[in-house]
DNA sequence: AACCGGGTCCCCCGCGCGGGGGATTTCCGA
DNA sequence: TCGGAAATCCCCCGCGCGGGGGACCCGGTT
């Protein structure tokens, strides 16, 4: 049983071209080809094709709108490819957002394609390598925790303790049986941090914390 | 001028193979075979090849250690492209952030080898597809704003623009200078918030806020 | 007309908090 | 040996805060 495609292009010639490479493979075969993205995503609820490779400016829709609309049904199976002639960033993590499986450039050889169209097909991603290399370094930056301010250097180990508790909204009482000391050592401890970082109160002191990535999301 | 190449891998038969791959393009040249990590990182800095290709598993310093040290030269020119058997999440971004080139599973075909060295070597960088597909879903999740509390539907709009401002650690007074109102109303205000998120006190509520993303991070 | 939710303002009360002092012990480096 | 830093504990004082009441006005629904 072949791959089915669909082709999603507003550029008759180019739709053309690409069922000509996909028409040498015997195991693909190019079920629909439509000219906007309202088209492609009618077209791909009733003929649920393998995958669907869609260029990114299209009239009434733009392929990105289309990729939302097809990947946020949950019934859906088609696999999408995003195809385009520049690399903007911001179409590419809003592909990615919606689930694409993969963002490529229409220098590609046609060959690539072919196989781009069976790695989706297989559950695989792929992404164009100019584009890759941008991608990796705003993970990476995603991934980098946020940098420590100097002025946290100040604080002695007990004193990040106990800004630590306080970050997390406990009271000085509770910090103290905490920490299993009385709770007058927390208030000094708590008003040596607000002295050494220049906050007015407690208040300020969590939200210090949280901005400054002392305090994981969830 | 030839594109040079290092080879790090531990297994003396699987460099012969690469080497042999390599050799059959005239424009490659692989410049140094090593079989750990350390010798890598050396031979690295004598040579300066335009792409190292690493093995994770390696003796002495596994390739990703190589690969931050590296990379961590801001005098190195050389891009690196890891090669792996297993495509453990970890391996991924932590090769990612380190700053590599590619990564890539061991089942690569040879000539799609080659081609990553090319592609290294020009500063774009590659993915294998399996990881690919990963990496976009859990780069999705990175750029998706947390989810919003139910419980933040209870409140007025008048008592969400409260919330922001209590986390923002403003005072009861400066909220209500900001706000234009009396500072009773404030506190009126405050006290239903805390009512209706259950929280104990303000302090509570600028984490709460913090933690549920209602205060962007810088 | 009566009702109600939302926003505004008011008073009282108790308490946690933060600043101002001071004191002790321990430990480490000059 | 003598500092000094760090951690611990103590007292007093003033104030901001939060709870518990109540009140008024407005706009929309019933």
């Amino acid at each position: 049983m072949p791959l089915t495609v669909l082709l999603a292009d507003d550029h008759a010639m180019l739709r053309s071209g690409m069922r000509a490479i996909f028409d040498t493979q015997p195991d693909l075969e190019c079920v629909a080809e439509v000219a906007d993205g309202k088209a492609a995503v009618s077209e791909v609820a009733r003929l649920r094709p393998d995958v669907a490779v869609l260029d990114i400016r299209m009239p009434k829709l733009d392929g990105l709108g289309a990729t939302e609309m097809i990947l946020s049904d949950p019934a859906n199976r088609t696999k999408v490819l995003l195809l385009t002639t520049y690399d903007t960033d911001e179409y590419v993590y809003r592909a990615l957002k919606a689930g694409a499986s993969g963002f490529l450039l229409k220098s590609l050889p046609p060959e690539e394609l072919i196989s781009a169209v069976r790695v989706a097909a297989r559950g695989d991603a792929l992404i164009d390598p100019s584009v890759t290399q941008r991608l990796i370094a705003r993970f990476a930056v995603s991934l980098a925790p946020p940098p420590t301010p100097p002025e946290l250097e100040l604080l002695t180990a007990r004193e990040r303790e106990v800004l630590h508790l306080v970050a997390e909204a406990y009271s000085n009482a509770e910090i103290a049986a905490r920490l299993h000391v009385g709770d007058e050592t927390v208030k000094t401890h708590v008003s040596r941090v607000l002295a050494k970082l220049g906050l007015r109160d407690r208040v300020h002191a969590v939200a210090y914390a949280h901005v400054n990535g002392l305090v994981q999301r969830r």
